[in-house]
DNA sequence: ACATCACGTAACAATCGCAGTTGCGGATAT
DNA sequence: ATATCCGCAACTGCGATTGTTACGTGATGT
């Protein structure tokens, strides 16, 4: 799988999921339309799970579906179930003097903070319910 | 140091070239001040020098220096020469006929693509002269 | 009861990007 | 000529992420 795969698996199965939001599956079943592992998909569908988008099952019935309806899950709330970050959150430098460095790091902070909230901003105007059609 | 260092090695050293355009800079004393590695530094530097932001010269009075005037670098510059990227540029995924992802692809390319041109507008409004004015 | 199935989690290998490091060649000033 | 820079290639080490195996836990159907 490619990179940031987190968000595209997770993104990815709750838009099939939306499309039949009763329907019960399994990590092995999403895993192998994703092209990838059932550990992988229990450890991606398991944050959005502490995050309450979804609900897992145990024993024989088990598996996973939507906690609520497709309609009330944004892209946002996928995006922040998983911690994703645009730009790393960095520390602030050890004080050794330097006022460059301080305000540099002042600047790209506050800007890549901006950053973040636009991006938060814009994918919540899009809900899993949407996702199949084509941008718009 | 941090991640995300290339783009505050290279903001940090040219914040400071802006205070003194004319001075040389050799790069075993900026990575001394940036604490890190004189071929880290060239390497970074370099790709500045091939976008025209740098100069570099070799022999006994050889170093790095500004190539235009530091109000006529901006931060976008920079971010663009080092070739940054908010999220790494995926491929379009094999079309394996899953309408959803390739829908999903689609709609998250276009986003990420307006929030990386969202950031360059925002980091191009900055000149490598303002970096140690505290942001305002 | 009990076998079966699915999630939950830990542990480890494989991979990738990046910083750090060493070494050597080319250019330049003294 | 020599000392001193940059340019570049090769290698190591580290951290993050994915892939994989293995085992425990709980729920279900017979």
């Amino acid at each position: 799988m490619k990179r940031n795969s987190r968000l595209s698996l997770a993104l990815h199965t709750l838009g099939h999921m939306a499309g039949e939001p009763e329907r019960m599956r399994k990590s092995a079943d999403i895993a192998a339309h994703a092209g990838t592992n059932p550990v992988v998909v229990r450890r991606v569908l398991g944050r959005l799970r502490e995050a309450g988008l979804l609900v897992a099952e145990k024993g024989h019935a088990g598996g996973w579906r939507l906690a609520r309806p497709p309609r009330e899950i944004t892209l946002a709330d996928v995006y922040l179930a998983l911690n994703e970050r645009l730009v790393p959150v960095d520390e602030p430098p050890e004080p050794h003097g330097c006022a460059v460095e301080e305000a540099l790091h002042d600047r790209v902070a506050t800007l890549m903070d901006e950053i973040e909230q636009t991006l938060v901003s814009r994918l919540s105007e899009t809900t899993i319910a949407e996702i199949r059609t084509p941008a718009g």
